[in-house]
DNA sequence: AAGGTTTGGTGACAATGTCACTGAACCCTG
DNA sequence: CAGGGTTCAGTGACATTGTCACCAAACCTT
């Protein structure tokens, strides 16, 4: 079990940041529990903090005025909330929601001590900054995806991505079409063709992976 | 005509900065010229200085490895490139370029004055951050638009937008269906629909809209 | 005026999204 | 453990959008 006076140290951004600095974080933030399938952020629920997560993740989707949805990216541990904070506290029209995915474990930055960090010390400017970056040009690469890709090469390279290693992955049909913003019926009928060609076996509410490189080979779309 | 020398006046978001601010980035900064249809930053070319656009317009469009392109979002005078910039100084693997869509003059403000403005200001850091909340907001706004809505709004939508108030827009086929992120023939259709409805006329190289409100209603996508 | 380039039109077809409906698997609760 | 509701998945018909191949008119250059 760890420590959680000491999560500072568990984040690769935040490490090499100086001692009165790394203080001042843990000092002034506070270890709060979110339950599983709690919303962190939404319409009509602003973040009050800036949250780091030390454990679980944290799924951000959008939620169209159709009624259909589609996830945007995921928080992960070793992560933090910086910029969907931001924005959520900038612009109030937002559509957009954070769902626990699992039980969360976070630290909560208060804005102006995350204000102070910003001000007073390079490197977590530098952690800031990045994160922002990285979070802009994934969005870049997922515009080019749901505009361009084909369904089945996303769904291949997403069955890849949420399986973490693992072969059995639960999921239903309609939740991976909330993952790429299509509909279940596409799913469906996508995945029967990757089972009839032997590369998956569906259970209700599972997909197997029996062919993995044979997905990998279709995701990269290298053919 | 204005005097270059007090640009930071002209900005929204930068004129209350105080006045030791306000002149370190006028004297740090150096003024910039671009002339049309020159690539602002791109696939190769990395941008060495963040910069506040006085004048004109840059696009900035993701152009996909399946040779399709599209419109991200444009920076116009008034707002800053600080994003973007940042961006691609972090990742190099991006594919996103800005061109300059008019004669550009911009404001380049080196990295490091960057950081120290940051650091030591707080309204200047207010208006980096609102930048980057806009932005992703923005980005979300338009993962939704190209996930789920049809073609037709979004054409109304963007015809609107692009008129700025004007009557006719000069533009072709092609290069609105990079707007949208769709092909030529679509929108081909699309607008000779809007014209057997006598939305709009047609001539080579422009559009002209002649029932602005019926293209805002079905933008607005509220019937 | 000739020839190339850009722009736009068209039809056939493929891929994806929508709709309406069905049935099977699962979960409660009495 | 039987009945009934709910979730999950399958299916066919059809609409919308994307792709491809090709054509023709307008424009530009020389």
């Amino acid at each position: 079990m760890s420590n959680d006076a000491d999560w500072v140290e568990r984040f690769p951004g935040l490490s090499r940041l100086d001692l009165p600095t790394k203080q001042l974080l843990t000092t002034r933030s506070t270890i709060v529990g979110v339950a599983k399938d709690t919303m962190v952020f939404g319409p009509g629920k602003s973040p009050e903090n800036m949250l780091f997560l030390l454990d679980g993740t944290v799924r951000v989707q959008q939620v169209s005025e159709t009624g259909h949805q589609i996830v945007l990216y995921r928080i992960e541990a070793g992560q933090s909330c910086v910029l969907t904070t931001a924005c959520l506290l900038a612009y109030d029209d937002y559509s957009a929601e954070g769902i626990a995915e699992t039980v969360v474990k976070a630290a909560a930055v208060p804005r102006e001590v995350f204000d102070d960090l910003v001000a007073g010390s390079k490197p977590f400017r530098d952690f800031v900054f990045a994160a922002f970056s990285k979070r802009i040009t994934d969005l870049f690469l997922m515009i080019d995806e749901v505009a361009f890709q084909r369904i089945d090469v996303r769904l291949a390279d997403k069955l890849i991505k949420l399986s973490s290693g693992a072969d059995t992955i639960p999921t239903t049909h309609q939740k991976l079409s909330v993952e790429l913003g299509t509909a279940r019926e596409v799913i469906s009928r996508q995945l029967q063709e990757f089972q009839r060609r032997g590369w998956i076996e569906q259970a209700r509410g599972s997909v197997t992976l029996k062919e993995r490189q044979e997905l990998q080979t279709l995701a990269e779309h290298n053919a």
